[in-house]
RNA sequence: GGCGGCGUGGCCGAGUGGCUUAGGCAAGGGCCUGCAAAGCCCUGUACGCGGGUUCGAUUCCCGCCGCCGCCUCCA
């Protein structure tokens, strides 16, 4: 069974064949770094990163590599109304998507470049298409010539003569083709600049994913991902520039759906985000990702609080096998590779839902077990579950807190609900009931949950 | 105007030309329990509307309705 990606470029899917056996090379376009993060943003990043640990699963030795952009016409508008300097502004913001990348557990890049950082492989990168006669200056801004790329539109299915002329066009004079995009704009005053043969001026944003693409991947590469968005014009012209520069550029395109909130696709503009900080008020990490993630990639999500809260609790069900299983039968040495029928899946096109489902019937498998006491049985469908989870980043055993002053928290609170529960026993077993459902109600009240096992009381935190 | 996507049982959400009861959540019944909780078992027979192709369509084709996206910054 070979992993089969679906290509916008083609529309299809295709047995992913990498240019270089054992290799995967993945550029993905990351955030411009404007604001605060919301869900919809970190969706694309999560998308990516199920991608590349199922590659690095695949046993792909992979490089991925996630931009930054820090340049840009909202960065700076952004910057003047929050009263900081731009770059001030970018960074905050960077850290801001770091912070909430990984917050879902999502593997850092190999290489997290920023656009400000590659200005000298952007001035080769126009000169080159200067040279081809692909682009040309036209006072200080440098635009690429699209009617001298026959392939644009391909990636996108438009046809340039369909389109409509872009907005900034309006009155623009120094374009060739209404349609022509910028790959530099001159320097405006009390703008950011860096000087150039054609004056001092900023990076467009289709041209610097191109430079650093090239600068990382090469001119040839396995897949470019990003939003459905992009396709149009970023990726379209991403393409135009890099192989009219010469290169072939990405062999795949692959790109993620949109979190929708009542139907619409959540941004900025329309004030529907929901940001990672408000939601990390509600719920846990793990459980936003399990969310985000258990839809397929290329699905729109329609984000809603009660289908969180089924996600929630489908995970927590997850977890709770886990931690019995754990108990009874111990952590497993080694992890078996996950079923078959999950790697089906998720070479499919990363069919995520569907490997769900041999995950929670792994997991259905091993509480029936647990029900009969096999540990034989309960050691296999744990290490299934384990394995399973461990490939799609939720691990429960991973995802355990780890910190110091948590653990001798918890450490405090256990002997005193130990001390409690002990309490209730003596009670139950005097037939005192209604102590012992006191005791209980108590513990429940300081969102403690007491269940009643075979082997004795057990608690767990509610939230 | 051009290009593209979606409409599945109470909800979320995969999928397929005729056996997947997908899965999750919720609900009802049962087992277990002092009562619970958790867990397990069982139940619900869905595929926007109208045609067509076919022995047979939710799945293919056509039309329609509704929703959404891109063509301008956007994950």
């Amino acid at each position: 069974m070979t992993l089969r990606l679906y290509d916008t470029a083609t529309r299809t899917v295709r047995d992913f064949e990498p240019l270089v056996p054992g290799q995967a090379s993945i550029y993905l376009c990351g955030a411009t770094v404007q604001g605060e993060p919301h869900i919809g943003h970190l969706r694309s990043g999560l998308n990516f990163d199920i991608l590349r640990r199922w590659l690095e699963y695949r046993g792909y030795e992979v490089t991925f590599v996630r931009n930054v952009t820090d340049i840009d016409d909202k960065i700076l508008t952004k910057a003047a109304e929050a009263g900081r300097p731009w770059w001030a502004h970018a960074t905050i913001f960077e850290q801001a998507f770091r912070d909430g990348y990984r917050i879902l557990g999502c593997l850092p890049p190999t290489i997290e470049p920023r656009a400000t950082g590659h200005i000298p492989e952007m001035i080769t990168l126009m000169q080159r298409l200067i040279s081809t006669g692909n682009a040309y200056a036209s006072e200080g801004d440098v635009y690429f010539d699209v009617r001298s790329f026959a392939a644009y539109g391909r990636l996108s299915g438009q046809k340039v003569d369909e389109m409509l002329p872009a907005g900034d066009s309006v009155g623009e004079s120094r374009k060739r083709d209404p349609r022509d995009f910028a790959l530099w704009k001159s320097a405006k005053p009390g703008e950011p600049s860096w000087p150039t043969p054609w004056g001092d001026g900023r990076p467009g944003w289709h041209l610097e994913c191109s430079a650093m693409a090239g600068k990382y991947l090469g001119s040839a590469f396995d897949i470019h991902g990003g939003g459905l968005d992009l396709i149009f014009p970023h990726h379209e012209n991403e393409v135009a520039q890099s192989v009219a520069a010469g290169g072939e550029f990405a062999r795949y395109w692959m790109h993620n759906g949109w979190v929708t909130m009542a139907g619409e696709k959540m941004s900025k503009s329309l004030g529907n985000t929901v940001s990672i900080a408000e939601m990390a008020k509600r719920w846990r990490p793990v459980e936003l990702r399990y969310y985000l993630g258990a839809v397929h990639y290329r699905s729109a999500i329609e984000y809603s609080a009660e289908s969180l809260a089924e996600s929630a609790t489908a995970y927590t069900g997850l977890e709770n096998f886990v931690q019995r299983a754990v108990e009874l039968v111990g952590e497993p040495e080694r992890l078996p590779e996950p079923p078959p029928e999950f790697c089906a899946a998720m070479d499919d096109d990363l069919n995520v839902s569907q490997a769900l489902a041999v995950l929670h019937g792994a997991r259905r498998a091993g509480n029936s077990a647990l029900a009969a006491s096999d540990k034989t049985a309960v050691a296999e469908s744990l290490a299934a579950v384990l394995a399973m989870t461990d490939v799609l980043g939720l691990n429960p055993l991973r995802w355990q807190a780890t910190s110091g002053e948590a653990v001798a928290l918890h450490d405090t609170v256990s002997q005193l609900i130990d001390l409690a529960l002990r309490q209730r026993q003596a009670a139950r077993e005097r037939k005192d009931y209604a102590s012992s459902d006191q005791i209980r109600d108590t513990l429940a009240a300081a969102g403690v949950v007491v269940e009643d096992t075979p082997d004795g009381p057990r608690w767990t935190l509610a939230r």
